[in-house]
DNA sequence: GTCTATACGCTGATAGAC
DNA sequence: GTCTATCAGCGTATAGAC
């Protein structure tokens, strides 16, 4: 793997457990095994590394959402397959994580991967539940755009109260609940 | 108001602002107004400060959700009450945002408060709609624990997904969607 | 109690050798 | 391309004057 990659990947790691504001260089190029030379070779420096790293998480996690969702069966089905996919959970989501940094909200360029991500998930969410509407899969009472923000915001949040008690437990009761929610809304679940 | 109340007022907002690991000493003498001797007479250290200040910060919020619940009406409406209060939506939970700091997870003393407040707000609100179920104001079908849980979780995510977009918009959406698929449930709404 | 002085390692970056 | 040297300033804490 070349040196650029494991820079970006280091940062990755990072960025995840520590945040923008919690990651300096020192730390990056000690998890890469570089010196610094090879990082301002790259990189223009701290916020352009990060920027690359977070665009790079944002299209995995983009990636591995699209392929869940893909996934046949009815609305309710691909949804609750989406949400009980395997995840890390006390790690948090590497994307969501950093809305938590200030630095990352202030800087336009490093928040929007964040904003698109979050936005682009809804936005499928959305889709799948005005699918399973017209399918007559699910009640046409709801609004897909909130229900689908209300999703997202369950999975966030969920990982918000895992870390919290040191245990997924809270994680997996807040998708249960939604998921119960969900399905007297269903005909055919 | 003293200087040791001052300088954990200062230690709040900035942990709200930008976490611990973001809030240096420095920082926290400069918005108190005070020099260095003061922190280190008042307190052992900034871990020390940091505990006294979330202490601090989750008193005050249980107090308000206290305040809130404890309102008049169904399950719904105390539910719907609480969430839909007056909220700083873009500036996000002052405790709900800790647990993205890798320091107040490794530290048991600082994740302590964080566990035990968001643990009694869930607690509090399966206990309304456990009572709600009994009066029949709410489906049994519903599991007061998990559906609690759904709840706190779509706060503390709503938070991750207003400051993703730099908007309350996907905040109240995901609040909308969350009270619409409660009200199905409700029997007297 | 509160202040200033001092300390040492870390942050984030530049310069220049190889 | 990658390395090491060097830098001004910050992070966190101690010492000791007032």
């Amino acid at each position: 793997m070349s040196t650029r990659q494991r820079l970006i990947e280091s940062t990755q790691e990072l960025l995840w457990e520590r945040g923008y504001v919690g990651t300096s260089p020192r730390a990056i190029l000690a998890r890469a095994g570089v010196g610094q030379g090879s990082m301002y070779h790259h990189f223009a420096g701290k916020p352009d590394l990060a920027l690359a790293a977070v665009q790079c998480s944002a299209q995995q996690l983009t990636a591995v959402a699209e392929e869940h969702l893909a996934r046949p069966g009815t609305a309710l089905e691909r949804i609750a397959g989406f949400l009980n996919r395997e995840r890390e959970v006390l790690r948090g989501c590497p994307i969501g994580r950093l809305t938590a940094d200030p630095d990352v909200i202030a800087r336009p360029t490093l928040r929007q991967p964040v904003d698109v991500t979050l936005a682009w998930l809804q936005a499928q969410l959305a889709e799948i539940l005005s699918e399973g509407q017209s399918r007559g899969e699910f009640s046409t009472d709801l609004v897909p755009a909130d229900t689908a923000a209300t999703i997202v915001a369950v999975l966030q949040g969920g990982y918000v109260l895992a870390r919290a008690a040191g245990s997924v437990e809270p994680f997996h009761r807040a998708i249960d609940g939604l998921l119960a929610l969900l399905a007297s809304h269903a005909t055919n679940g």
